[in-house]
DNA sequence: ATTTTCTTTTAAAGTTTCTGTAAAGTTATA
DNA sequence: TATAACTTTACAGAAACTTTAAAAGAAAAT
């Protein structure tokens, strides 16, 4: 626990900036801030934080847009800190891969003690932009998978299936979390898609598709990546 | 794939229950009620459901002094669903265990969506360590037995029979017992399956099937695992 | 000690469920 | 409109589960 947690905000207002850098520092976490949306993707790459708090109304790209490009690579906490109160803007961000979401006026204690709730739930996940396994590579932030050192030519499915698959090798996926993390929630029960891009994505990084050796089948459960 | 998701409310408000119940049941969830927190309690051990919505103001125990008890052993979401607003309750409850804490009135959409939020993080952080005797090792996380290093191939009912031998290591479990945890109620006087699935699985785990030396038979009573 | 009875092991056949694959149909995208 | 991507269908083959049956082993009775 000695280790600095690194929190990085994103909001344009100074004041709330300054507030929450108090609030923060006060209890142990290191702070930086980005003033747009811009910013706070390069900053988030950079310096890769512990926990990310995104406004949603900022100067020039949409907060959910934000929020969306984050998820493509970063697994950690991300809490929506916003003025919007509407319920659709709440369930978009939620759907989108927000942990949690706090309007603002908010309180100082209550957004330290969701965030340990964030924490709490997502030590785990390892956060790499690139994640590599054997002689393949996947690098969430540009979007690029390599096998040796060809470039992958990906479908954006395909891409998701096999980023969800290398972030967590060695770990049985069902079919239903795999089905939610990459198709949706609604998706849950479309098995048969799974079917059909796992034998796409064999056929571009197994040696031998029809015999594969790094995207197991459990059978009666889902899929295992590598070791 | 069509096993249905329970959902225990834990509300005096008839009110309430009936609301959550609509919403609820109109998205596929399978739905239980608790009028006081003493049936909260006994409901929650009973049916083990996938997620728990609780009130904090109940007719009979507090809903923190609940929240803490269920904590005990639940380690599924809980999340708070309470008409107290102050700052107090709620970092109390979510520094208590609780995944989430909406105040009422909520709107059915937020709740649904901050329900996908709490399940999305609990089935990835289910923190069950591994289980290990000798050279074997259980990770019931990943859902990944080993001997050694090598990775063991077993079909989910194997799986799930090696786990509970493991779990309860050193322990006589009667045949009845092992089929009730591992197929089901309906499945006590199988005791066929269970010596052909025992059988197989000392193949897989054994160094000499024919004289088993992990997996022991007590005769006319079950089988006991280890020492 | 031997026989009888009950329990367990094991193989293998029968049945069901799950998975891989190709191909056709649909939708989105440039 | 042409192209790529995604969705859906259909079916064969594989894997898992259930059932049967015979042989081996343990416990009880004589």
């Amino acid at each position: 626990m000695n280790e600095i947690d690194t929190i990085l905000i994103v909001d344009d207002e100074i004041q709330i900036r300054r507030l929450l850098e108090i609030t923060l520092s006060a209890n142990g976490f290191n702070v930086i801030h980005s003033m747009c949306g811009k910013d706070g993707l390069v900053d988030a790459a950079t310096h890769n934080p512990s926990l990310i708090i995104l406004d949603l109304g900022l100067p020039d790209i949409d907060g959910q847009e934000i929020l969306k490009r984050l998820r493509e690579w970063y697994t950690r906490p991300i809490i929506i800190l916003s003025v919007r109160n509407s319920e659709e803007d709440i369930i978009t961000a939620l759907d989108n891969g927000a942990n949690d979401y706090i309007t603002k006026p908010f309180r100082s204690g209550e957004l330290l003690a969701r965030i340990r709730v964030a924490k709490r739930y997502s030590e785990i996940n390892q956060n790499e932009p690139i994640c590599e396994f054997g002689n393949l590579s996947v690098d969430m932030l540009n979007h690029v998978a390599r096998k040796g050192d060809e470039i992958l030519k990906l479908t954006s499915t395909e891409f998701a299936l096999l980023s969800l698959f290398v972030k967590n090798s060695g770990r049985v996926l069902t079919h239903k979390f795999i089905l939610r993390q990459v198709w949706g929630f609604g998706y849950v029960e479309q098995t048969q898609y799974l079917r059909v891009f796992v034998a796409q994505l064999r056929k571009k990084i197994e040696k031998n598709p029809s015999k594969p050796e790094l995207l197991i089948t459990e059978s009666g459960i889902g899929y295992r990546f590598g070791e």
